[in-house]
DNA sequence: GTTAGCATGTAAGGAGTTACATGATTTT
DNA sequence: AAAATCATGTAACTCCTTACATGCTAAC
């Protein structure tokens, strides 16, 4: 019943849904996968693992044949719950799926996303962004002449980034929909080849990390 | 010596510098001011008032001839060593002033902004930000093949958006590169007509707000 | 008459980072 | 021999949000 993030659970049920992993390497894949909007230091995926080891989603086992030396590992795996957990939260297409981390987390694993929830979920978010948009207009219209040129540029700037995503939206939208009737099946999983859509996105982190600067 | 946030009581000491003005109302302009990239509540607000109130940059006054009834208000302004302090924030061109929050920030002060600190600020968020891109492309050629097309995407977007930026970025410097040039005096603040960049930017936040939901 | 906005605050807590502690091994 | 990387963790601390407490006015 631990709270911790939900982003981080899910990402790491998902990785390890892949195959098992040790928390070092877990936080390597961790921040290459979702590196583009989120990343995670130790001290919060360890804990994160001992509440998924607690609530029965994840198990430990030593790395016994140790490789070469080096300190003993602890590799953990997803158990039948922790199966069972993820599809539920994979199938989740609601508000936490639409805001800009969740988003991202699901996006990231739509490989194992149903189509409709797919569906859904891209349709959620573009009105979020929608609703933003609409926002930013409203604050530059009313805004005009009374501020500096600098904070019109950032605005302006802003809502352009907005609107880009949007129709980087619309064309996944589309490929999603051309894929569904195409496709005989009600569809799990087709796995498409190509995802055309290629415009902007959020990416407000602080990656090109050393691991201890 | 407190240290909440910086980024808060520098957006504070900026937008008092205009006009005093009472908690409510600073707020409102605060997430409209960096709205597009930063909302803060009063349960930040507030307690940030009353640390600058205790460092000596900001003074109150209530306001006496309440408007119409109403629950009198706390009229906050800058003391001289708060435009003192502000002043030297805004010198500041260092790594604070290139990440994500800090540069939002700046550049929203960039038209009371030194010409020279704003070039400073401007090449070392793009380079910064070119890091960023090399990071992303050496991971996106790194994974090639070992993803599913949809983190692909999740990725190449993600460095399309950076991309953006730095050429965002590169517009901002040629423009404050060819005013320097137009311009005898070796700048302070000369409020440039038009500044013509628009492209992609961060936007990572949740606006659209009502005021108690 | 009740919802929305104006107005100021506080307490509790969630989410995560930094810095530390520790130690082996590989690369430079 | 120093520096980086592998590897696991904890404690303290930051920063901010949510929810609460309070009460008034304007609009619907």
């Amino acid at each position: 019943m631990a709270k911790r993030s939900d982003v981080l659970q899910f990402a790491v049920l998902g990785l390890l849904h892949e195959t098992p992993l040790h928390g070092y390497e877990l936080r390597k894949r961790l921040n290459a996968t979702l590196g583009a909007f989120r990343a995670f230091s130790y001290g919060s995926l360890y804990p994160c693992l001992k509440e998924l080891l607690a609530g029965g989603f994840i198990s430990e086992q030593a790395e016994l044949p140790v490789p070469t030396g080096k300190r003993s590992r602890i590799v953990y795996q997803l158990t039948a719950e922790g199966k069972e957990h993820f599809a539920t939260l994979l199938d989740e297409s609601g508000p936490s799926a639409w805001d800009d981390e969740g988003f991202g987390v699901h996006f990231a694993f739509f490989g194992r996303t149903d189509a409709q929830t797919r569906l859904r979920i891209l349709e959620g978010r573009r009105s979020r962004l929608e609703e933003r948009v609409d926002g930013f207009r409203a604050a530059l219209t009313r805004s005009r002449e009374r501020v500096d040129s600098y904070t019109l540029a950032l605005h302006q700037h802003g809502l352009e980034s907005v609107e880009r995503e949007v129709r980087w939206l619309s064309e996944l939208i589309d490929d999603e929909r051309r894929l569904r009737e195409s496709t005989d099946d009600p569809g799990n999983v087709p796995g498409p080849r190509t995802v055309p859509g290629q415009t902007s996105h959020t990416g407000t982190t602080q990656n090109t990390e050393k691991e201890h600067p």
